[in-house]
RNA sequence: AGGCGCGUAGCUCAGUGGAAGAGUGCUUCCUUGACGCGGAAGAGGUCGAGGGUUCGAUCCCCUCCGCGCCUACCA
């Protein structure tokens, strides 16, 4: 016998590791079963489980397992990502702790301790992720700087190279101080702060009156080297052409006009400061203006800000500029002002413009193609808004800024010689210069953007630029399950890649998941303290009662706010399954002797089961995890364990056989249906059943069956429902204990109905805890009644002494009668408008006159009820 | 500034052009032999505000209010 209460631990344990040893997630490239494929979004190396990896990847573990026991052969690929700038992080963090910084070790050494963080971090994620019975076939695990995949990176930098996809040049880039490289656009936050517009005046030359020039960063004013105005501004046509003085630098820049300027901000006039703005750096480019960089790459003042500023930081820099300009009276005003700026997407450090030398994908004919397969429909995002997200960004991308001033990467495949200054972009390094033959190269020292090699995911873990059978029969995969967030940064960067590379996407649905918030909605962050840790919870409220909350949660397109409460919910939906089960195990024991029909109750639940499982498929189908968990939810709990495991008693206590048996297989058939949602507690359970195989995990999975669909039995039950929920309501609001058995009378309204009800007596002695049924015509008036509507059906409870408080029955029919008459008067007035009875669908007006019709036998028989009780109450 | 999304029961959220739903919480009753991580019954909502389309709107359209998120070179 079972334990009365399931414990998740010792079952979790055992299953997961006997699903892997069995290698039971395993694809084989062979098999003649379809296929259907996805690689997991490779977690950091660095990272543990977070409550957005368990949301993302119970998802699509849903469906490999549904797929699976559908019959396909399934590859679910796992591996880990080598994310440079988070590794940085966590061991410069480490460093610092010594007093060290990454520049005071050398570059191998530093490396060396990346792969040894490597090595015990990624062990641990992947050890989470087994832990959670991810079905992955770990035989093919990949991590982004293996060596096939590494070879996979520098195959597509050089093809791309000698395309000219990827270019290098001087340019304007983002560059975060703390972190010591460059990132490309999207790496940048925007975040509002509130600032001050600072309005400067650059004195005329030859002393006319200059210009007043508005700035949120006068730092930079040091670098400036024209001030801009529109050609059509009236107020300063007349300085184009002319110059005013810079000051604190004292030198004379150029009045420029150009329609970029907006006349209505500030006043009107812009500084100038070609090597620390984007915009400024067009301008600089437009009207050939010297850059002159005041601001080095890690934020601090350079000798061409002057001495007074040289060595200074960004920020003090700032504060001694204004502190000089108000002593020469030249800072006019001083504003408040909120506006976004740049932060660095790892660090939160504010991002630092930077004039340097860099790498580029030219993203134009790339994305071009893109934005074709999503717009033709070939990849489908779900929820289908995502696309316009999509699209909103491909049809503005910029270049991607690729090349990375960090050690632990993929490193840039170029060679510059060191005589004649040739570049060189080859898979292997080159002994000798291909211009003048020298041997002095040396290799760039960049490294590629992490997400660069993680836009090949889809195809470099199936072994490109190999041709592999495993790349043959699992590309293109079928379903990527990610975050919106990354829908640029990853997303959209492997379909550019699996076109170019593969000339077929790599996927065909993408997934969208929302964020995971807590119980207030919050984004979960380490600095809030309301982190939801997802390997705690299972300890807690177990694996299963986890997957099925996020599960339950995951409506397309929503954030999900995850709270305890929910979970503790789902751990005892877990616990009634288990509960079930052990009801079904008793009755396993001893053997009957056969025989026996189908009662109504089987054929009921049968029919019930048939169209469920109909619908988990439909709703798996579209990706409606909330939908399909909520129908299997209420279909075991309050159809299967509420009535079907009451009604099916009688029949057992009778030695029914085959009532037996459909109890058995209903079971078996539920714990399949609930398996891709709760595999651990399902394989535990039908391990136990008779005649299961090896796993839950090589069952099929049930479809709808036209054969079991009974609506004569649905409908019979129907009845048979309302009757005994009738008099468990009538008892329940007379304080009456539901066990207290009493007699029932019931006046029939068919023919049939006496037949029927005799019939399932047995089941309504039992679940309506009767001692007596009486089925009449007509209810005797000698005798006294609480009296209620079992549909056609009048039911009465025959009074017996100090059973009853007769004013709360009162007040409560009374109540009912009030909204009895609400809706008549409601549904009357309806039926009164010539508008509606003649344009409204006859159907409709069928329905809402049929309707009108019961409410009136409803009213003419409560307010009977009500008078017989008040009588009753007056003669007491 | 643009784009997207949200506003329905105390809370978290489904849902549909033709009688307001679930889970949880709350109230009352019940130690019925699968389960108190349980059972039964119930209270609770002008479906954000105002217009419009319609015989009929919580649902479609417009405006507004409130709240998120994303994109963006007005310094």
């Amino acid at each position: 016998m079972l334990p009365k209460a399931y414990d998740p631990k010792p079952v979790e344990d055992k299953w997961a590791n006997f699903w892997i040893k069995e290698g039971l997630f395993r694809a084989e490239a062979s098999s003649k079963k379809p296929k259907f494929s996805m690689v997991l979004p490779p977690p950091n190396v660095t990272g543990s489980l977070h409550m957005g990896h368990a949301l993302c990847f119970t998802l699509p573990d849903i469906i490999a397992r549904w797929k699976r026991m559908l019959g396909y052969n399934v590859l679910w690929l796992p591996g880990t990502d080598h994310a440079s700038i988070a590794v940085h992080n966590v061991i410069e963090q480490e460093l610092q702790k010594k007093g060290l910084t990454r520049k005071d070790l050398s570059r191998e050494e530093f490396l060396q301790i990346a792969w040894e963080w490597k090595e015990k971090y990624g062990g641990v994620i992947t050890n989470q992720l087994k832990k959670m019975g991810f079905s992955l076939d770990w035989s093919r695990e990949r991590f982004t700087m293996d060596e096939g995949f590494s070879r996979a990176v520098r195959t597509v930098f050089v093809t791309l190279y000698k395309e000219g996809l990827i270019y290098r040049d001087y340019y304007l880039v983002n560059h975060c101080p703390r972190c010591g490289t460059v990132l490309s656009d999207i790496e940048v936050e925007h975040k509002e702060l509130s600032a001050k517009l600072y309005y400067i005046r650059y004195p005329g030359e030859n002393g006319h009156e200059g210009v007043v020039v508005a700035t949120t960063r006068p730092e930079t004013m040091l670098g400036d080297t024209a001030v801009a105005v529109h050609p059509d501004d009236p107020r300063y046509k007349h300085l184009v052409g002319r110059k005013v003085i810079l000051p604190l630098q004292n030198r004379p820049i150029p009045v420029i006009a150009d329609e970029s300027v907006e006349m209505d901000f500030g006043t009107g006039a812009v500084k100038v400061t070609p090597a620390h703005d984007p915009t400024d750096f067009q301008l600089g480019k437009k009207h050939n203006l010297e850059q002159v960089i005041v601001i080095d790459s890690q934020a601090r003042m350079t000798a061409a800000a002057g001495p007074e500023f040289q060595g200074l930081d960004r920020f003090e820099c700032r504060e001694k500029v204004l502190e000089k300009l108000r002593a020469q009276g030249l800072l006019v005003k001083e504003e408040d002002y909120r506006h976004a700026v740049g932060h660095c997407y790892r660090c939160k450090t504010i991002i630092e413009p930077h004039l340097s030398w860099q790498w580029f994908v030219k993203i134009g004919p790339l994305a071009k193609e893109a934005i074709r397969v999503v717009e033709e429909g070939r990849i489908r995002f779900v929820p289908p808004n995502w696309a316009k997200t999509y699209f909103e960004w491909m049809y503005n991308i910029h270049d991607w800024c690729i090349s990375r001033q960090l050690w632990w990467g993929h490193r840039i495949p170029a060679w510059y010689c060191q005589d004649c200054q040739a570049v060189m972009v080859e898979m292997e390094a080159p002994q000798e210069c291909s211009r003048c033959h020298s041997r002095r190269l040396v290799q760039d020292e960049d490294i590629l953007d992490t997400w660069f090699s993680s836009a090949l995911w889809p195809f470099g873990t199936l072994g490109w630029p190999e041709e592999t059978e495993d790349l043959r029969v699992f590309y293109p995969t079928d379903l990527m399950a990610t975050g919106f967030d990354i829908i640029f940064f990853w997303v959209a960067r492997m379909i550019m890649m699996g076109l170019k590379f593969m000339g077929d996407i790599p996927f065909r649905d993408v997934f969208i998941n929302g964020l995971v918030r807590d119980f207030k909605k919050r984004k979960m962050s380490k600095s809030e303290g309301n982190i939801i840790d997802p390997l705690e919870m299972t300890e807690k409220y177990g694996t299963d009662a986890l997957r099925f909350t996020l599960a339950a949660l995951a409506i397309p397109g929503m954030d999900i706010s995850l709270s305890e409460e929910r979970m503790a919910g789902y751990r005892a939906f877990v616990n009634k399954i288990w509960n079930a089960a052990r009801f079904v195990f008793l009755n396993l024991e001893e053997k009957t002797e056969g025989g026996g029909e189908l009662t109504l109750a089987d054929r009921w639940i049968k029919s019930r089961l048939s169209q469920v499982a109909g619908e988990i498929n439909e709703a798996l189908e579209a990706y409606k995890f909330y939908e399909a968990a909520n129908r299997i939810y209420h279909f075991v709990w309050h159809e299967f364990c509420d009535w079907y495991l009451e009604l099916v008693k009688p029949a057992l206590e009778k030695g029914n056989e085959k009532s037996r048996a459909t109890l058995v297989e209903m079971l078996d058939m539920i714990l399949r249906l609930l398996h891709p949602f709760m595999p651990f507690v399902t394989e535990e359970i039908w391990q136990h059943l008779p005649d299961s195989g090896r796993s839950l995990l090589e069952a099929a999975f049930p479809q709808e069956k036209p054969e079991w669909r009974d609506k004569k039995a649905e409908e019979e039950m129907a009845r048979l429902q309302e009757l005994i929920t009738a008099v468990r309501t009538i008892k329940a609001e007379n304080t009456i204990p539901l066990k207290k058995k009493v007699s029932l009378w019931v006046r029939v309204a068919a023919p049939g109905d006496k037949d029927f009800l005799r019939a399932h007596q047995a089941e309504i002695f039992h679940l309506a805890q009767l001692k007596e049924l009486q089925l009449v015509d007509d209810f005797p008036a000698s005798a006294k009644f609480l009296k209620g509507l079992a549909g056609e059906w009048e039911v009465g409870l025959l009074v017996e002494e100090g059973l009853i408080e007769l004013e709360k029955e009162i007040s409560r029919l009374m109540r009912e009668l009030k909204k009895t008459e609400e809706d008549i008067a409601k549904l009357e007035a309806r039926l009164k408008q010539p508008s509606f009875l003649e344009r409204a669908p006859q159907e409709v007006v069928e329905e809402t006159r049929a309707r009108l019709a019961e409410l009136r036998r409803k009213k003419a028989k409560t307010s009977e009820h009500l008078s017989a009780l008040q009588g009753l109450s007056e003669s007491k």
